[in-house]
DNA sequence: AAGCTAACAAACAACTATTATCATTTAAAA
DNA sequence: TTTTAAATGATAATAGTTGTTTGTTAGCTT
């Protein structure tokens, strides 16, 4: 199912109304893999409806991240970035322009949380960060 | 050697003055493996000198991050943390109360980025995050 | 189709972490 | 001791994000 259907009938469900507003975050989230930031979403949103506020936008992606359709990335200390892709994956971050690409390799055979910390801790996940220069920035 | 002993000593190398102020968030730093934010390290500063300010903090904090001397954490998304373990290692924390541990396995021999990146990219280094709830916050 | 109401959007204010500016003070070299 | 470059601290500014209020609307009910 496409992300716009999806997040539509997830809304729905919970009795959260699908505005005009929401669907165009969601048509901007579809099969978006650049990790956008909360402003790089506003503005696109503010093209179609100019009078859109931010407020507006964080609480979309608030209500999306609750119900477990969206990820908050912690990647860059400067912003939050959002990503669509909620299965496991990992990402690399050009740590010049900030640029964020999706790393699909899957490490959970070799990356476990240590023996030690099994008793104290309930994992939810993990998530595995490289940083590096990209091609363009040399 | 002791972290106050060397970085005492890295900073005359580059000329910079070692004040009161510094020493004393050496000394903070020192075998400190608690990640401590900005604030703590300031608010603890500021039991012996009072009229310390952010900035001091702060300033320092960027100063020993450019001289390789400590790490800052991007893992909690409200707010920097800083680590003077400059080793490969890597971390835990807890979604709930943000309490960071030290995880020490070497998953380098597992985790490496995917040959696809390889020309494209410069990888300085790689960083594994477990996101948890801790025992006490149950 | 019209009315109802909880949820929403927008305007705006507030807040938090962090950085910038700059006059004064000070570490440390001469 | 004198000199000077660098650090401090007061203050302001900035950026990202969150909270509040009030009028509007999606979507259900009749
Ligand atoms: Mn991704
Ligand atoms: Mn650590
Ligand atoms: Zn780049
Ligand atoms: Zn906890």
């Amino acid at each position: 199912m496409e992300t716009v259907e999806k997040l539509t009938k997830v809304l729905r469900n919970h009795s959260m109304k699908i505005t005009p507003q929401r669907l165009m975050i969601f048509q901007i989230l579809e099969n978006n893999t650049s990790h956008p930031s909360a402003e790089e979403i506003f503005k696109r949103v503010k093209d179609i409806y100019p009078t859109v506020s931010f407020t507006t936008i964080y609480k979309t992606l608030e209500v999306l991240c609750d119900l477990g359709e969206l990820r908050e990335l912690t990647i860059d200390d400067a912003r939050k970035h959002y990503d669509p892709n909620t299965n496991t994956h990992h990402h690399i971050i050009c740590t010049s322009c900030k640029k964020i690409l999706d790393v699909f390799e899957d490490f959970s055979p070799h990356v476990k949380l240590p023996e030690s910390f099994r008793e104290n801790y309930m994992i939810s996940n993990f998530q595995v960060s490289f940083y590096g220069i990209c091609k363009e920035c040399n």
